[in-house]
DNA sequence: ACATTAAGTGATT
DNA sequence: AATCACTTAATGT
């Protein structure tokens, strides 16, 4: 188990490993399974070993919006601010994939600023590697950018379980991009004319030249 | 065959 | 971009 950490985060001193090991639960989660939903207080949260995860904002009237995903040797920055501040979570997380995941109690946080000088720097580049990312929904968001936004989504899902076929029907992405299907469809639609992608029943087959480009960006 | 669910379309705000 | 009303297509029982 140490040794996995370790690995899986290179960057951590190895009596903070440690540490993690004595005070964390390692949990599976399968494709699609929650892990938390908004309102309930954080008194975890997770270190990514395999898999992806999705982070979506929701408010309380069932209203979601996707932020952002976090793959292995990540953590989730919203998480992570929620801990510190003690304020109820404000965001879902949902398992991408079947994924492992090591549970931590948020009380160590503090404790571990000031003990660990490696975790107070892999916190600080968690932060700031996630900021970029929500700077860009931020955008699109204040722009009205509904078409980068799903493009975004799109290419973000796909990275997350290493596919370019998404399973996944309109009105789920309708539902978490906070708009309607018919927006959705027919935005595909355009995308599918400029042969960015193929469309099916539940199915979207992103072009192999759409990850590239985006890749490059 | 029938019901249900996913997706496409035109018109309106 | 959202909503409505409707059609068409695919899938499940």
């Amino acid at each position: 188990m140490k040794e996995k950490i370790s690995h899986i985060f290179p960057a951590l001193e190895e009596a903070l490993v440690t540490e993690i090991v004595q005070n964390s639960n390692l949990k599976k989660l399968d494709k699609e399974e929650i892990l938390f939903s908004a309102g309930h207080k954080v008194s975890d949260f997770p270190m990514v070993l395999s898999g992806s995860l999705r982070i979506l904002r929701e408010d309380g009237e069932g209203n979601e919006h996707y932020l952002y995903h976090i793959f292995a040797g990540e953590t989730c920055a919203m998480s992570l601010t929620c801990c510190m501040s003690n304020k109820p979570s404000k965001v879902k997380i949902i398992a991408e994939e079947d994924s492992e995941v090591v549970i931590v109690p948020t009380f160590l946080m503090d404790l571990w600023m000031t003990k660990f000088h490696t975790w107070k720097s892999f916190v600080t580049r968690t932060y700031n590697f996630r900021f970029d990312d929500l700077l860009e929904t931020i955008d699109s968001i204040a722009f009205s950018n509904m078409d980068e936004r799903l493009l975004k989504y799109l290419y973000d899902k796909s990275r997350a379980i290493a596919a370019s076929t998404l399973n996944i029907t309109h009105q789920d992405i309708a539902y978490e991009l906070n708009t309607t299907r018919v927006v959705i469809s027919r935005l595909l639609k355009q995308l599918e004319k400029k042969g960015l992608l193929t469309l099916g029943r539940n199915k979207i087959e992103l072009a192999k030249g759409t990850l590239a480009k985006r890749l490059n960006n």
